[in-house]
DNA sequence: CGTTCTCTTGACCAGCATCAAAATTTGTGG
DNA sequence: CCACAAATTTTGATGCTGGTCAAGAGAACG
């Protein structure tokens, strides 16, 4: 897994240079919705966590008394059966909030993939900072909205059969929900390993890797290296993907 | 299938009858978020509108011009792929709200499984009286967060790869969407066909059938009739719809 | 430079899809 | 109320995709 190099933690580290403000993740975060005359408010509230690669920022089935909004780096969020079964059911990006359904107990385990940054809130101070500002509460309706659109476009991909449209499909996705994303147009950064993408289509490892040679042998992909694809017929990846 | 014995429409048909103050599905809806002193306020923004079993309330990347909430009955929300498959996306039941996304357009069809009745507001009418009332907003919020959830479960279910599991969480989870299901506990009533709980399922509707005459020969379950079900052992399916 | 982890490739097999037909239920009209 | 027609469900036979097991190649890290 290749380290990016690494991003101006936004609500950054030490809060004192230039916090809310100047954060890069802002202008996708809920937090756009709140107006720089207004944001103090918000950084009163909350405390910014950096996480190592692999460190674990809440586990599943343990009580959610906080919520968090990703700020640089990424995670996934993922929930492990009673088989020993993975199902990763997102990844988080910069910009991404955690803590959306308001339910007691967390549904999955989230994992830093590399290094990250999450901004922290109690979750009752947030609530109660929601319950006073119109627009933050528009603001997470909205991003509730687009999540459930995320985990239908995942139940439209899990629901078709073929191992092949699916890799297509969360490939062509990807970019997408992942804002910050440095690299030239054309590429997909892949952050997660082989297995990871497998446990969040419902595949094996091997397949996934064997759906990657495929999309290569045919030359609609080629690897600037193990984690960074290239799209090189990108009407062909979306064929894949729908029709 | 077979039909219901019908249920008084709620918000019902001629609105004069009661209106939404004796509508049984209220308990259930973002409606209850509005005190009774409030109620005429929705009344005077919506319409009802009864369907008769497969006719169609909108289509698939239609304008969402309107939001609808469920007040009897029930519905299929699906997509049709580029190939032909249909991707069942829920099921729909009373107090079930329908525009959640804020989307421009609808991301499937919605049709009538059973007789149903749906309550219509025109979309910006909806909002802006959303806008004035927070705990309407609220009520939205913490839908769209059950609703995620629900999406959730089905990924959970669609990532693991057995076609016994999928079919035991469908119906382990079917009588909880279901508020307004009569007939005995212990009972499960399945408005939808076998095709449809397969392409729910993504799997055929022979592999679903398959799977129900497994449940049977095991005694797990019994059939009352073909659309009603009597599960025999609890445990043994809630085991195989998680272990 | 060696250890460890991840990825790739191969061989084989099981479970589900596909094709096909019979049984059951539902709906319609006399 | 019965008989017939249409639709749905059940069951069977066969083939293929993707899972499982296994081994080797390539990267990452100390």
């Amino acid at each position: 897994m290749v380290a990016l190099a690494p991003i101006r933690a936004p609500c950054a580290p030490g809060r004192t240079a230039g916090g809310c403000a100047e954060c890069l993740a802002r202008p996708f975060s809920v937090c756009a919705a709140v107006p720089d005359a207004d944001l103090a408010e918000l950084e009163a509230l909350s405390q910014v966590r950096p996480l190592a690669p692999g460190e674990a920022l809440f586990r599943q089935d343990d009580p959610a008394t906080e919520v968090f909004n990703v700020s640089s780096g990424s995670l996934r969020l993922f929930r492990l059966a009673a088989d020993g079964r993975r199902q990763i059911l997102g990844f988080l990006f910069a910009g991404d909030f955690i803590g959306l359904t308001g339910e007691a107990a967390w549904v999955g385990t989230a994992e830093a993939m590399e290094p990250a940054t999450v901004c922290r809130f109690p979750r009752a101070a947030f609530e109660a900072l929601t319950a006073q500002r119109r627009d933050l509460e528009a603001a997470l309706l909205s991003r509730a909205g687009a999540e459930l659109a995320a985990s239908r476009a995942q139940v439209l991909r899990l629901g078709g059969r073929a191992a092949l449209p699916r890799l297509a499909g969360f490939l062509c996705d990807l970019p997408r929900i992942d804002p910050m994303r440095p690299g030239a147009p054309g590429q997909i950064r892949l952050p997660m390993t082989r297995g990871e993408i497998a446990d969040h289509l419902g595949l094996t490892l091997e397949t996934v890797s064997r759906a990657l040679s495929t999309l290569k042998r045919r030359g609609v992909l080629s690897q600037v290296s193990l984690s960074e694809l290239r799209v090189e017929r990108p009407e062909a990846l979306d064929a894949l993907a729908n029709g």
